[in-house]
RNA sequence: CGCGGGAUGGAGCAGUCUGGUAGCUCGUCGGGCUCAUAACCCGAAGGUCGUUGGUUCGAAUCCGGCUCCCGCAA
């Protein structure tokens, strides 16, 4: 296996690949991006079929079958991949690899077999660690000071074929994951064209996962957004950031429900119970956790936008009077 | 036609039900207090009330169309 650092002298590679590009949200439509400036050639794209979205549910294409209408490839939205129809329209397509990035859809092995160098994967972390649906939020919430991404040979299982190449980037104390996202993208274009560029060449070499580091990132959920005052400031505020942009933590005060956008962890504990609102100024919400003091900075009430807490006190400050509970 | 909330000086809001001089908290500008200040005191500027049509003597307020924003749902 290669780092990323130690490819950069690579010679240029043999030969042009014809590839199809599997993939659904924006970390995979910047990555086809990335190879529609490459040298290699996107024959086919396969995206998940479009989905209501959106305010009036609306039909709405995924990112990745915008970027290939806007450059004329061949879209496919198959529902599934297990019936033999879809897998014969797959194979007379002829490609020499298949580049799958957050597609979203299982795909048998007779499809990871088709192709005749098979089917790598883009995956945001640094396997084995963080295997599956949500990695780079899992490792926000962890508190991990590193991440990066992993491309690997797909096999049949979830995230565990044999690693070809990782690119690392740090995490910052403060990253949300939407900034991790963005990073990991920025981290994630050149490698995945180093690594088509080395595949091409015939010059990588597949390295085992430890299945025993493996850990599994299971995918963010609204049943897990509550906020709950018992933990401790530090972990309260990993959980907001892994939280942001999507599906945004919530706490609850006065029976609504607020969505917390943006806090930091005090080193300050008070004797307060823990949910009680110590203080509100220009600087943020202060609410006592079991242990240390979380700052609310940004919030959003129902119905509103969201807003720093400097904002929301010019109307709001007989909400956010101190002693009051969230819970 | 999925359900619901909203648009009012630069910002966040009240006022709309019960039409009749546009208000609050901030910010900005000027002045004062202070060793000093993000603190306090005094004063000022700044709004065709999202847009469009209608009802009315009179519309931010009532009725219809449109645009944009937000929550639920995905």
């Amino acid at each position: 296996m290669h780092r990323y650092r130690q490819l950069s002298d690579t010679l240029p590679p043999m030969k042009s690949l014809r590839i199809i590009f599997a993939g659904t949200p924006e970390f995979a439509s910047a990555h086809l991006q990335a190879m529609l400036d490459s040298q290699h050639q996107v024959i086919a794209v396969y995206t998940q079929p479009d989905r209501p979205a959106g305010r009036g549910q609306k039909l709405m294409p995924s990112p990745v079958k915008s970027l290939a209408a806007q450059h004329n490839i061949p879209v496919y939205q198959p529902k599934s991949l297990r019936n033999e129809e879809a897998q014969q329209e797959l194979a007379s397509l002829n490609a020499d690899l298949m580049v799958v990035v957050a597609y979203g859809l299982i795909l048998p092995q007779v499809v990871l077999d088709t192709p005749e160098l098979g089917c790598i994967n883009v995956h945001g972390s640094i396997l084995p660690r963080w295997r599956g649906a949500a990695p780079i939020q899992r490792a926000i919430e962890a508190g991990d000071t590193e991440s990066g991404v992993t491309i690997m040979q797909m096999d049949a299982g979830l995230d565990t074929g044999n690693m070809l190449l990782k690119a690392f980037c740090p995490i910052h104390p403060d990253d949300t994951a939407s900034q991790l996202h963005d990073r990991l993208i920025a981290v994630g274009k050149p490698a995945l064209i180093q690594a088509l560029d080395a595949i091409a060449s015939n010059q990588l070499q597949p390295e085992k996962q430890d299945d025993s580091q493996a850990c599994y990132a299971h995918k963010m959920s609204k049943e897990e957004a509550m906020l709950d005052w018992q933990r401790s400031a530090q972990a309260l505020d990993r959980q907001i950031r892994a939280f942001n942009p999507w599906p945004v933590a919530i706490t609850s005060l006065d029976d609504t429900n607020i969505r917390v956008w943006e806090a930091s962890a005090l080193e300050e504990s008070s004797k307060e119970q823990p949910g009680t609102l110590i203080r509100a100024d220009k600087g943020g919400l202060d609410i006592a956790c079991s242990e240390g003091t979380l700052r609310i900075k940004r919030l959003q009430l129902a119905g509103s936008r969201a807003m720093t807490v400097q904002e929301l006190l010019n109307s709001k400050k007989a909400m956010f009077s101190a002693g009051k509970q969230f819970s």
